[in-house]
Formats: C-alpha cells, sequence, structure tokens
DNA sequence: GACTTGATATACCGATTGGTATATTAGCCG
DNA sequence: CGGCTAATATACCAATCGGTATATCAAGTC
C-alpha cells in the first residue's frame, strides 16, 4: 500500500483542530486565547499561524469540525434505521446514545455557537444557521416522505414539527447541561419521540 | 414628600447595571470589556471601578437586573391570569408578548448565561441555575395544585411537565435567535400551550 | 462662600491579547 | 550523507486587557 501517512503539516493542522474544537466549546470564541491553544496542543504560536491564518481561521475549522462529529454520528444512525418512522426517531434515539458525550463535550457546538456568535460573530453564526436549516431540511423530508407513504397523517404539518423537534431537543441539552440534571435531556428526548410517534396516520 | 432623587452613587451605579446588562447579554462576559462599558455609560474605569468591585461584580449586577426584568414581567403575568389553568398559560402567552424584544434585547439572558458560563463562571452558572430551578418550582406548583383543584390530571407528572416546557421555550427562543425566523418561537410557544392544554383532566 | 467629603476623571500599571519577522529545526531527495 | 525546503520555534511587536493610585471635581454643611 501506499504512503497513509499524511504530510507533517497536515497532521499538525489536523491537532491543532481537533484540539481547538473542544476548547472553542466549552469557553467559546472570545473567551479562548491563543495561548489556550499552543498549551493544548503543545505547539508554539508560530506552528500555528504556520497553519491558520488567524484566531478566526481556527475557530471556523474547529466548528465545522464538531460539526463534522455530530453529522457523522446521525448519519450512521439513520442509515441504520428502517422505514421512513425509525428514521425519523433515529433522532432522538441517537442523541439518547450521545448526550452524556455532548455534555461532557461542552454541550451542543451548534447551539453553544449560536448563543455565543449571533451577535458577534457573522460567519460562525452563518454556519450554525446552515447547519439548523439541513437538519431542518432532513426533518421536513422525512415528515413528507412518510405522508406519501402513508405512514404519517396528512395533516401534519412538516416545518411545524422540525421546528418543534429540534428546539426541544436544543433546548434539553442545554438545560441538563447547566444544570447538571439529566431529566431534562431525557424529558425532551421522550417528548420528541412521542411528538413523532403521534404523527402516525391513524389507519 | 421627601428627596426621592437617589444619591449620585446610587444613579451612576444604576446607570451602569442598565447600560451594561444588554452589552453582556450580547457580547458574553468574556466578550465585553470594561471599555465597552465606559463608552455605553460615557463614564470612566474610576467610576465604575468606584461602583464595582470588578468585572465581575458588574456582570452579576447585570444579569440579576436581567433577571429582574424578566421575572417582574412574568409576575404580572400571572398575577393578572384567572384559574390554575391560566395561570399556567400566562407563561407561554407572555412569551408571545415579550419574545420580540427578547430577541432584540440580545436573546433570553438565562439562556446566553447558562451557555457561556457553564464551563467558565461559577457564580453567574449557579445564578442561572437558580433562576431555572425557580422558574420550574413555580410550573411544577401550578401542576400540582391544578392536581387537587381536580382541573388537571392526577396521572400528570408535574416535573416532567415543567422540564418540558422550559426546555421547548427556551429552545425555540434561541433558535429563533440565531436563525431569524419567528416560527421557531411561535411554534415552541403553541406546542407549549397544547401542552398544557392536553393536561386538563378529562371528565 | 470656604470647607469637607464622597464621587468621578486622569494617568498609569503589569500582564496578556492577537499577530509577525526571523531563526532554527526536521524531513525528504538525490 | 549533504543540502534543500517546508514547517516549527523563538523573540518580539503594538494594542488592549483588567485594575489601581492619585488628582480633580461636585455637592452639601456650616
Amino acid at each position: 500500500m501506499k504512503s497513509t501517512t499524511l504530510p507533517r503539516s497536515g497532521r499538525t493542522r489536523q491537532l491543532i483542530i481537533e484540539s481547538a474544537a473542544p476548547i472553542f466549546n466549552k469557553k467559546g470564541y472570545a473567551g479562548t486565547s491563543m495561548s489556550d491553544l499552543t498549551t493544548a496542543t503543545g505547539l508554539t504560536k508560530g506552528s500555528i499561524y504556520g497553519n491558520f491564518k488567524d484566531k478566526d481561521d481556527v475557530a471556523v475549522h474547529a466548528f465545522q469540525h464538531n460539526i463534522d462529529l455530530i453529522f457523522d454520528f446521525f448519519s450512521k444512525e439513520l442509515k441504520a434505521a428502517g422505514p421512513t418512522m425509525d428514521k425519523l426517531l433515529a433522532y432522538p434515539r441517537g442523541f439518547r446514545k450521545i448526550y452524556r458525550m455532548i455534555l461532557s463535550y461542552g454541550g451542543c457546538p451548534i447551539l453553544n455557537t449560536a448563543v455565543e456568535a449571533d451577535d458577534t460573530h457573522a460567519v460562525l453564526r452563518k454556519m450554525a444557521v446552515d447547519v439548523l436549516a439541513k437538519w431542518k431540511k432532513s426533518i421536513i423530508s422525512l415528515v413528507e416522505e412518510g405522508k406519501t407513504e402513508g405512514v404519517i397523517d396528512m395533516a401534519t404539518n412538516a416545518k411545524n414539527m422540525a421546528e418543534i423537534l429540534i428546539a426541544i431537543m436544543e433546548g434539553g441539552s442545554v438545560l441538563s447541561k447547566v444544570t447538571g440534571e439529566e431529566s431534562y435531556i431525557l424529558n425532551a428526548i421522550d417528548t420528541a419521540e412521542k411528538i413523532i410517534t403521534d404523527m402516525r396516520h391513524t389507519v
């Protein structure tokens, strides 16, 4: 097999991204300093600025990395799920699998970034908005699919359902994070599952 | 009548708090500098440090001020509401009245503080946790009251209901804030109202 | 209206911020 | 193994950070 080791620069770049990602997620963009990153990586500023244009550039790639982690997880969950209804349920069920990890990681990166960046950082804000739109679109598509398949009540408003499901999951997540009480996210997940199963077309 | 004007120090102190409150709410604790506050107040650092111990002290009082604003509003709404069920509905209905103001203020201060402070600022985190606990307790009490009055189904789990209601309102709020789409919070409010009316004891 | 006292303004502090120019090092190629 | 090149480390920059000591100012008292 051919050389699988990445060139040095790529490996360093990846090290920086993976080290910075949880730090930015916990401390926020403004609360994270470049020296936080040199400490975490064991590298120097010269190395970081050799691989990234500026602090913004690191933050953007770190956030993208966090999004990718979440996206990859749910992609697999949805792929493994069966029919439409199961795919929809894969979201709350997936959350139940990883919420502990997310909480120890500093909470949901999408929400964390949304809250900090909305008034202060246009680029990060847009990234958060885009990933939310993508998530919403995925739910809407599944609901519409369920309607055409006849498993979901035709009267269901797909957009409303998607927004409610996202709101309750994100809300439950942040409340569990700050209070340390798991019941918030567990209740949110249960409610999300109930909302989904309640869309079922009664024959 | 006796002199109603506050002493100079008190007025300055209040000016600082009211000026700082929306700034901290929008830019966060780490993202707000003391010079942001001198600019906003038109005062100098000497004046601010004459009225507050340090940046923390200003942030704590600014956050408390934001909490008081919200608390005062909902206190009046609940007081004006009729029987138990109406008092419970006063939360989503109140939200419908002021969500635009909250969004332009930088989003819900409780959630903003919860997100930033959970990993970085123990004092602010505790304040956020405490106000959430107070809010939850208020909902739980109302639900229990409704149960004893016979207007709410005895099978209702008050704690679960409270946590779900808070999660969906806060979730909807932050999503509307970051995306600029009002539908998130409006759907959240509608859903909250439905959750409350669905607790009604069917005679 | 001078005096006193409490509040605000000015000027400054060391530390840290994000960022850069340059020196040094490590890895690849012949 | 020697040299070239890309990447990392060092040393430094101006600006800003949170905070303070001191000077100035404003208000109430006599």
